[in-house]
RNA sequence: UGGGGCGUAGCCAAGCGGUAAGGCAGCGGGUUUUGAUCCCGUCAUGCGAAGGUUCGAAUCCUUCCGCCCCAGCCA
C-alpha cells in the first residue's frame, strides 16, 4: 500500500477522491476533452498551509489527467490588495513545485468583458442600479427566515439603467450610494440568489489596473466567467461558496459565455494548535506577535519554508489527508510527521552542541588533531562524507553528562563510558565545579582502538553522544521553535486567539557549537543535528560569520517520555 | 424556527447490499555507533441514534440527534 517517491520519503497510495473520480468520468463520458482547473487567491495576504491543499489539489489533479491548471489572481477588491502579496504567492506557488499554464491570469484583465457582461444583463432586464445604502439593502434582503423586499428601484428601465450604470462607471456617483444588482429572487430561500450585488462604487486605485476604474465586479459576478473566459472545466473551491453554485450558474446561464464551466467544493484544511485564517495571521503580523508573514512559527507557506519544511514533504502531507466535503480537523502530529520522513531521508546528517559543556582528554596529546571521517548518511553513501577534526578538548551537550544516573540513562556518567559518535569511546573520571557547584568541566579518557571498533577489555558503551572539537568548530545561534498556539483551537468558544499564545514558541540559544562542515550551509537547506533534531540556516538572520540555525522540528524523542516517567 | 452541507477508532480516511482498507497517534517487541530511522505485532462484534426492508445493511427507507456554512456594496 505504499510507495516511495523520487526522493525517497514515504508516499502513501492513496484510493481516488471524489473530485478524482469526477474528473475521471468526464473524460471518460466525453464531457471535456482536457482539464483545466485554476488556483484562484486573491492578492490580500500570503499563502498558508490551507492554501498548500487547494494548490496541491488543483495543479495536482490536472497534472495527473493530462490537463493544465492555471494562476489567477483573484483581484476585484482594490481596497485590501497589493504587488507584494502577487509577489509572494507565485514564489510560493513555484517552490511548491508546481508550473501555471502559460502566463498568470488576473481577473482584473477580464474587467472590460465583465463590463460589458453587465450591460449585457441591463439590456436583458436582468440587472439594475440599486440606490439602497448598504444600510438599507440589508434590511431590504430579509433574514434566514424570511423572504427580502423589492428594492424601490427593480423596475427602472433599460434606458435608466443603462445611464445610471454609465454614470457610476464615469465616477459621477458616489461610493455607497448606488450598486449594479442582478434581479433575480427577493424571497429566494438561498440568500445569495435575493438580487446579488454585481458592481459596486470603490475610487481607489487598484494594484493591477491603475485608475481606469471605479467600479468593481463582485466575486460572484468575476468568478465563474473568468472561468468561463479561461475555458475552466472544474472550478474547484471550499464548501462555504456552496450556497454561491446557483448564482455561479445563474450568470454563466444568462450571459454569452464561450464555456460553461462546473463548480465543485471541498472540505478546508483545519489544523490543530494553528490558526489559518488571512484575517488572524495578519494580525498576529500587524501586532507583531511573530516578526512577519514568513516568520518561522506562522503556518504560512513562506514562514513554513523558512523554518526548513521542504515542498516534497508539505505534498505529502496534502496527499495524505485526502480530500473530501466533511469537515475535519487534521492533528497537526501528521504534518509533522510528513516533515521529518521527509528530512530523515534527505537531511545530510552534522552535529552541533546545542549547550556546550567542555570535556578534557586526559590522555590526548594536547597538540594532535585526526581527521576523522563520518558519513553524510547513515544509509545513503551518495551524500558526501564529511571530515571531523578531533583532539584533546571537545565539548559535548549538558544533558548528556551526569555525575551517577540510573541504568535508563544512556549517555556519560562519571566512571562509566559513553561512544562519541563516529569517535572514540570514552571514560569520564572527573568533574569539575565552579563555586556554585555546576559542573564546568569533565575530564575524561579515550579508550584506545574504539574508532569503528568495541573496545578490548570487552567493556561496551552504554550510548552514543554527539560531540564538537573545541580546537576547530564554528559557534552559531540556534532557534528553537515550539508551536505557536497552546490551544487545540485558538480562539474557540468566543476567546481572544491570541490567549492561546505560546508564549515559549521561540528559544534563542547563542554559543552552540557546530562541527566545521556547517560552514557551507545554505539558507533552508536541511541538516539533521544527530540526536537533536532537523535544522537549516535562517534565510534572514544568518551572516558570513554569525550562522543563524533555525530548528526545523526535533527528532522523535521517546527519552522524553521514559524519563517523564522516572 | 429558511436554505445548503456533513456525521466510519483519539485524528485523517477507504468503503456505494455480501459480513469494517490504509495512514497518523498510542501500546508491546526486535535491529541499531542518532533514546532517530527501519522492522514485526497490537489497536472499531463496530460505522451519530432508533426503527424498518432484506437470507444479509456502514451501504436502501423512515424518524430523530449533533456539528458546519449563509443575512459584506469581502473573497
Amino acid at each position: 500500500m505504499t510507495e516511495i517517491t523520487e526522493n525517497g520519503s514515504t508516499k502513501v497510495e492513496k484510493p481516488s477522491h471524489f473530485i478524482q473520480n469526477i474528473l475521471r468520468k468526464d473524460l471518460d463520458e466525453g464531457k471535456v476533452e482536457t482539464i483545466v482547473t485554476r488556483f484562484p487567491p486573491e492578492p490580500n495576504g500570503y499563502l498558508h498551509i490551507g492554501h498548500a491543499k487547494s494548490i496541491c489539489l488543483n495543479f495536482g489533479v490536472a497534472k495527473q489527467f493530462g490537463g493544465v491548471c492555471n494562476l489567477r489572481f483573484d483581484d476585484t477588491n482594490p481596497e485590501k490588495e497589493s504587488d507584494e502579496y502577487v509577489e509572494s504567492i507565485k514564489r510560493d506557488v513555484s517552490w511548491l513545485g508546481f508550473e501555471w499554464h502559460e502566463e498568470i491570469r488576473f481577473t482584473s484583465d477580464y474587467f472590460d468583458q465583465l463590463h460589458d457582461w453587465a450591460l449585457e444583463l441591463i439590456k436583458a432586464g436582468k440587472a439594475y442600479v440599486c440606490d439602497l445604502s448598504p444600510d438599507q439593502a440589508r434590511e431590504y434582503r430579509g433574514t434566514l427566515t424570511e423572504p427580502g423586499k423589492n428594492s424601490p428601484n427593480r423596475d427602472r428601465s433599460v434606458a435608466e439603467n443603462t445611464e445610471l450604470f454609465a454614470k457610476m462607471r464615469a465616477g459621477e456617483l458616489a461610493e455607497g450610494s448606488c450598486s449594479l444588482r442582478a434581479k433575480i429572487d427577493m424571497a429566494a430561500p438561498n440568500i445569495n440568489l435575493r438580487d446579488p450585488v454585481i458592481y459596486r462604487i470603490k475610487k481607489v486605485r487598484h494594484h493591477h489596473t491603475g485608475d481606469k476604474w471605479c467600479i468593481y465586479p463582485s466575486y460572484d459576478f468575476a468568478h465563474g466567467q473568468s472561468d468561463a473566459i479561461e475555458g475552466v472545466t472544474h472550478s474547484i473551491c471550499t464548501l462555504e461558496f456552496e450556497d454561491h453554485r446557483p448564482l455561479y450558474e445563474w450568470f454563466i446561464a444568462n450571459l454569452s459565455v464561450p464555456a460553461t464551466p462546473k463548480q465543485y467544493e471541498f472540505a478546508r484544511l483545519n489544523l490543530n494548535y494553528t490558526v489559518t485564517s488571512k484575517r488572524k495571521l495578519r494580525q498576529l503580523v500587524d501586532e507583531q506577535h511573530v516578526d512577519g508573514w514568513d516568520d518561522p512559527r506562522m503556518p504560512t507557506i513562506s514562514g513554513m519554508r523558512r523554518r526548513g519544511y521542504t515542498a516534497q514533504s508539505l505534498r505529502n502531507f496534502c496527499d495524505r489527508i485526502g480530500v473530501t466535503r466533511s469537515d475535519s480537523v487534521v492533528d497537526v502530529g501528521m504534518l509533522e510527521y510528513c516533515v521529518r520522513d521527509d528530512l530523515d531521508k534527505n537531511a545530510p546528517r552534522a552535529m552541533c552542541v546545542l549547550r556546550p559543556l567542555k570535556v578534557t582528554l586526559t590522555n590526548y596529546p594536547e597538540d594532535k588533531i585526526e581527521r576523522l571521517r563520518a558519513p553524510g548518511h547513515p544509509n545513503r553513501d551518495d551524500l558526501a562524507e564529511r571530515e571531523l577534526p578531533f583532539s584533546q578538548t571537545l565539548f559535548i551537550d549538558v544533558e548528556d553528562f551526569r555525575e551517577e544516573a540510573n541504568k535508563k540513562y544512556k549517555r556519560l556518567v562519571l566512571g562509566k563510558r559513553v561512544r562519541l559518535r563516529n569517535a572514540y569511546v570514552i571514560e569520564a573520571d572527573e568533574a569539575v565545579k565552579n563555586d556554585a557547584g555546576e559542573v564546568v568541566e569533565v575530564k575524561a579518557r579515550i579508550i584506545e582502538n574504539t574508532i569503528g571498533e568495541d573496545p578490548e577489555d570487552g567493556v561496551k558503551p552504554k550510548g552514543v553522544i554527539h560531540w564538537v572539537s573545541a580546537a576547530e568548530n564554528i559557534e552559531c545561534d540556534v532557534r528553537l521553535y515550539d508551536r505557536l498556539f497552546n490551544e487545540e483551537s485558538p480562539g474557540a468558544g468566543g476567546s481572544d486567539f491570541l490567549q492561546a499564545i505560546n508564549p515559549d514558541s521561540l528559544q534563542v540559544l547563542s554559543g552552540a557549537k557546530a562541527e566545521v562542515s556547517l560552514g557551507e550551509a545554505k539558507p533552508e537547506s536541511a541538516y539533521q543535528f544527530e540526536r537533536e533534531g532537523y535544522f537549516c540556516l535562517d534565510s534572514h538572520y544568518s551572516r558570513d560569520g554569525a550562522l543563524v540555525f533555525n530548528r526545523t522540528i526535533g527528532l522523535r524523542d521517546s527519552w522524553a517520555k521514559i524519563s517523564q516517567q522516572n
